[in-house]
RNA sequence: AGACCCGUGAUGUAACGGUUAGCAUACAAGAUUUUGAUUCUUGUUGUAAAGGUUCAAAUCCUUUCGGGUUUUCCA
């Protein structure tokens, strides 16, 4: 990571802040503490970044931990997916850790804060206790159930321990300020009862300890120093160190809480209640279809994990709102295809071209750069015909001399391969081009060195030879939702801005070289854009998705017109 | 409404009292190019507003304006 020259963000200046006060070095450790309840999104890859870019750059142990408290929301599909979806994005944890492993320790030290008098069972109806909040401008009246003896707060807890209780009859709750006008430190609760089964912990609890009463102390036994959490929980810092305050040994780190703000990206949402709904109701194909903001559907599109460390590093990390514009992601992934990505030929949307003076059983193979920018890459042989596909968009019958392709009466470069001219063409009778006759000239091969082959002709094409070509799905996305950012609109609901076309499932015709490619594979199919294998392929049935288009400027000028 | 947080070009971010406010993207122009890609060069746009403190303010203070968070037995 050759970051010693970027500058600090807020989190960083924060640490070095601490360093110089005499915090140690050796002390620091991070962590990364997703609930195990549904799938990993690019707002968590810059926790991700964040956190494990902070364990990397001081040498400090990062742990992995999953915040499973809810048993009725989390299971162990989650986890396994989450770390999969860690490790993919190149991140080493040092101990993976789970908050469920503490509920002893948690409840331990709950009997000793009804012990100090500092919690009490409150047996009223979450209705009433909601009633009693008061409001942030009126403060909160306090429960009925608030002085008990510590006798029968501590006999009370134990019975919620051992299920003598229905979910709801009972909750612990902290004994702090009814009158604070932060609603969260008015007695909060620290344990509901819940008759559910953990994936970890199974039967052994039914009294579950709430967030607010884990995270901190979690934190405080894995002995993190720096907690990072996004800017909705700022509000819970104080409970946080309210909670640290009871259990903390002055000998021990005590971890610090600061708060960043989410990323947002633009043209998409990422609430695991949207993304389940664009699921369930088959707007997408799961949680992994390429156009989902998922990490596993980033994987599936194609983004290579260090793009999307690049688009996190670029991005920062700050406190203000922000609405990052998916382009800057795009440039990202484009960047490091661009460096490691083959270059290979297909035609997505055919035209036919027949070299008229090309003799009719010839073929040849034609020698063709992997990768123009990468000496390493090596060559690869292309087969060349008399009657091969270039691109529709690629022939105009005429043209001004901005469209430097081919048209009639002009020359053209077939990448790698020959000089053509368009002599003629034919239509249907709707006028439809079907075929486009070519010559071309023999002595202008590519690489051949002969003074033909030499010419400057303006434009180039890829093409294929249409008796090699093998053929692929080919599966072109586009961005989910067609407004910036869907979910912030009071009058309108998020699935009213889909994109109808943010698929288009075509045929392409590519060269054979490619009827070797596996499952993610990334190649530059020339000038058309990045792909990549999708999972979906099979030994019958290739399948292409569109990672990202190449920058198009011609489209641009077309669209000036 | 209270409390808390936040306002730097089109987007994101940096500058932590001291050069012409930097970097990336975007956009524009030019060069190179057998990908209208890449690469290279150059350029364009900004400190929400008003007051103050100071020799000096994006930075400190005050006010106004704008945005966000906060009232789940979720996290």
């Amino acid at each position: 990571m050759n970051d010693t020259e970027r500058p600090l963000n807020f989190i960083e200046h924060i640490i070095e802040e601490d360093l110089k006060n005499g915090f140690s070095n050796e002390a620091l450790r991070f962590r990364f503490p997703p609930e195990p309840n549904g799938y990993l999104h690019i707002g968590h890859a810059s926790s991700i970044c964040l956190n494990f870019g902070l364990g990397l750059r001081y040498n400090a142990p990062v742990n992995l931990r999953f915040d499973d408290t809810n048993p009725a929301k989390e299971e162990q599909e989650f986890v396994d997916a989450i770390k999969r979806d860690v490790e993919w994005l190149g991140y080493k944890w040092d101990t993976e850790r789970y908050a469920s492993d503490y509920f002893q320790q948690l409840y331990d030290w709950a009997v000793a804060l009804i012990k100090a008098g500092k919690a009490y069972v409150d047996s009223q109806t979450s209705e009433e206790m909601a009633n009693q909040k008061g409001t942030p401008t009126e403060p909160g009246t306090e429960s009925p159930y608030r002085n008990r003896s510590v006798e029968e707060n501590l006999s009370l807890f134990e019975a919620m321990k051992a299920g003598d209780f229905e979910e709801g009859q009972h909750v612990l709750r902290a004994k702090i300020d009814m009158t604070s006008s932060n609603m969260l430190m008015r007695d909060p609760i620290m344990y509901r009862v819940l008759h559910k089964a953990h994936h970890r912990t199974n039967t052994d609890w039914c009294i579950y300890p709430m967030y607010d009463w884990t995270h901190g102390e979690s934190d405080y036994i894995e002995q993190v120093s720096h907690s990072l959490c996004t800017l909705e929980f700022a509000m819970h810092r104080e409970l946080y160190d309210w909670f640290l305050d009871q259990v903390v040994d002055q000998n021990k780190i005590r971890p610090k809480q600061r708060e960043f703000a989410r990323r947002n990206l633009s043209h998409t949402v990422v609430s695991k209640r949207k993304l389940a709904k664009l699921v369930a109701e088959g707007v997408v194909t799961g949680w992994d279809d390429p156009r989902m903001p998922t990490i596993s559907g980033l994987r599936r599109r194609g983004y290579s994990p260090e793009s999307i460390r690049n688009f996190a590093d670029t991005i920062g990390i700050a406190k203000r709102d922000n609405l990052i514009d998916v382009s800057l992601l795009e440039f990202q992934v484009r960047d490091h295809l661009n460096k490691i990505a083959p270059r290979v030929m297909g035609v997505l949307d055919p035209l036919k071209v027949v070299i008229t003076n090309y003799p009719e059983d010839k073929e040849e193979w034609i020698t063709a750069e992997n990768n123009p920018g990468d000496e390493g890459a090596g060559n690869r042989e292309v087969p060349f015909s008399r009657e091969l596909y270039i691109e529709k968009a690629d022939f105009r019958e005429a043209a001004n001399k901005k469209f430097f392709r081919l048209k009639l009466g002009h020359e053209v470069r077939l990448k790698n391969g020959y000089i053509i001219k368009a002599e003629s063409c034919t239509k249907d009778t709707d006028g439809n081009i079907t075929e486009v006759q070519c010559t071309y000239d023999p002595k202008s091969k590519s690489g051949s060195g002969t003074e033909e082959s030499l010419r400057k002709v303006k434009g180039t094409l890829h093409w294929v030879s249409i008796k090699h070509a093998i053929t692929a799905e080919v599966r072109l996305y586009d961005r989910l939702f067609t407004d910036e950012s869907p979910d912030t609109h009071k009058d309108k609901d998020f699935m009213d801005f889909i994109n109808p076309d943010s698929l288009e499932v075509i045929t392409g015709y590519l060269e054979p070289s490619l009827k070797t490619a596996k499952i993610g594979d990334q190649v530059q199919f020339q000038r058309m854009g990045y792909f990549c294998v999708d999972t979906d392929t099979t030994p019958e049935k290739l399948i292409f998705n569109r990672t990202v288009g190449l920058r198009d400027s011609w489209a641009k000028i077309e669209q000036k017109n």
